[in-house]
DNA sequence: TATTGTTATACTCTATAACTATA
DNA sequence: TATAGTTATAGAGTATAACAATA
């Protein structure tokens, strides 16, 4: 059995061929590279994209947030909690509701680090797409989620 | 306030410029769409996946399943344990540790429900593709998670 | 020694319901 | 009535460690 990699027949993968299975596999794949990138500064995939979220809009609400990245209101609330523990977010009330989010200056400096880790696993990942398909590439994906689907999409 | 989303100003979002964030909600947006399909037949995308590796490879292992999907061995057995329990699969022992898997009569009525299922769905994925993308879409999907990543892909 | 299947366990993300206080 | 934030809870996918039986 020395050889039973060598020798073993490939099995029959027809997952393979479907785009819907590629992107899930392909998805997963760049999700788990890029979290271990984000190991070393403390942060999560979701923290991290409400801490870009906020740098990019000082002063936005949970809710906005919430909508823009499609993460639900109740699951804001932990999640912005660790970051104000952290010292990172801080919260101002907005009116009697709402509060206003902005990067403490420890905030900006992690928001650095993980633009960083972001640049670098954004080349990674283009990297790996064939030339001719990276002029497209971008916009196939956010197709894919910004465009409403077609009329009758479950019955397609 | 009759007119608060049109007059909200749009927040800037420097995620949606992102190969690796498109690619994430992309596959969170077709996945949803995906279960949707999946819910009337009584599956879940894993289950389905399993069905289909089985449907391929009849006399397939539970980890040789793993090892081509991605799915742990420890996370394979309650999910193949649903399948026979519902009477859609079925173990022989193959030697004194492996079980190969195959589908029943009832498994192969369930997977032709769940072929026009991906049917149906991957034909609602592309057309949401532009044009001038789908030729090359799937390649650049597949080179994302069967390439090995580049030499010093974290340092990248 | 390595592999298969299994159990137990834990973490993350996600989803819904319900509550308050405010608009 | 609708919205913002919150709490509690549950489901699904995923991850590791450990074990017995077998190769």
């Amino acid at each position: 059995m020395f050889n039973s990699i060598l020798y073993k027949k490939p099995m029959k993968d027809s997952l393979a061929t479907l785009p819907g299975y590629a992107l899930r596999r392909a998805s997963a794949a760049m999700m788990a590279e890029f979290n271990q990138r984000l190991v070393p500064l403390g942060f999560r995939f979701t923290e991290a994209s409400v801490l870009m979220a906020i740098a990019d809009n000082p002063g936005i609400t949970q809710s906005d947030i919430g909508r823009a990245l499609d993460i639900q209101r109740a699951n804001m609330a932990p999640l912005v909690g660790r970051l104000e523990d952290r010292g990172l977010v801080a919260r101002a009330r907005v009116d009697g509701r709402s509060h206003g989010l902005t990067l403490t200056s420890a905030g900006v400096q992690a928001i650095n680090g993980v633009r960083a880790a972001v640049d670098a696993h954004e080349t990674s990942l283009m990297a790996r797409v064939p030339v001719q398909a990276r002029a497209v590439f971008l916009d196939a994906l956010n197709a894919l989620w910004q465009e409403p689907a077609a009329q009758s999409s479950l019955a397609a």
